[in-house]
DNA sequence: ATATAATCCGACAATCCAACTCGGAATTAT
DNA sequence: ATAATTCCGAGTTGGATTGTCGGATTATAT
């Protein structure tokens, strides 16, 4: 029952590029990696990833760099959750994608796991990485006093 | 973020000692392992687990088995799963036996890690696993028809 | 007493997957 | 040209999950 960190490398990521979309908001993995302390060549798979899935777009060459492809107040949490990690199920068998479980219609735990993945994804499609950006930037306030 | 077998096929074991828990509520590794179709001495471990975690309590012997120490409406879907997987922690800086992560005060996620996580525990708190099998038993006689 | 049915226990094995690393090709600004 | 960057695929490593197995222990039934 553990997020990887995948996902959590990802979505931090993605905070950072939110926090700098207003300065034109564009960042190379070596800017990220540093400033999360993330292994450069592991990001870059982050990455991809997040551009597959078009919430980044980037540019090549020097002074390239990533940028978000949306403004961050219209990417929510779960959506960026599901391109780093495929699907925020907790069990297959709540997956939107479906299952291959034969069992679901006398499955004594399934009324469970649904209720449970409604309430994630209340969480997840109701938080935005603006959202999560601006906590962040207050907090980073906060600390330099 | 997926949940382990561990997870999902100790509580099921549970769920089925609380529909039985009326009429005795003893049941064999044997008979557990065949009505789920799950290895019997994988079961085994789990139910280890559970014991340890004084969830299930056994007696010995020829015509021994498994039985619920306390009352199915007094033991939540939470407990059962701690016990089995240790936390039901999705990231490890909410874990309640504290972090060693350095970084919390400043961490873009935090916020939402422990929205998250006080959601799932709301569902996993307040499901005990008489809810579980009440709903089981429902829709195990809807099958008959 | 003996056979039998069960829990108990620890060690081991297979498989998977997360979490990276690495090398080099393609692209672009300066 | 050169340096900085993205792009891409393959390989590695370690640890966790998911079991298996053999035998010891304990209780019941006959």
């Amino acid at each position: 029952m553990k997020l990887s960190t995948k996902g959590r490398y990802g979505l931090k990521a993605m905070v950072e590029l939110a926090a700098e979309y207003e300065a034109g908001g564009k960042l190379s993995i070596a800017q990220l990696s540093e400033r999360q302390g993330i292994s450069y060549s592991y990001l870059e798979q982050l990455i991809a990833l997040l551009k597959r899935a078009h919430l980044v777009s980037a540019s090549r060459g020097a002074a390239g760099g990533y940028k978000l492809s949306r403004a961050p107040e219209d990417i929510t949490v779960g959506e960026v959750l599901r391109a780093l990690e495929g699907s925020t199920a907790l069990v297959e068998c709540v997956d939107t994608c479906g299952t291959d479980c034969d069992n679901v219609c006398s499955c004594a735990a399934r009324p469970l796991w649904l209720k449970l993945q409604q309430r994630i994804d209340d969480v997840l499609e109701s938080t935005t990485i603006r959202d999560m950006a601006n906590d962040y930037i207050t907090q980073k306030e906060r600390n330099l006093d």
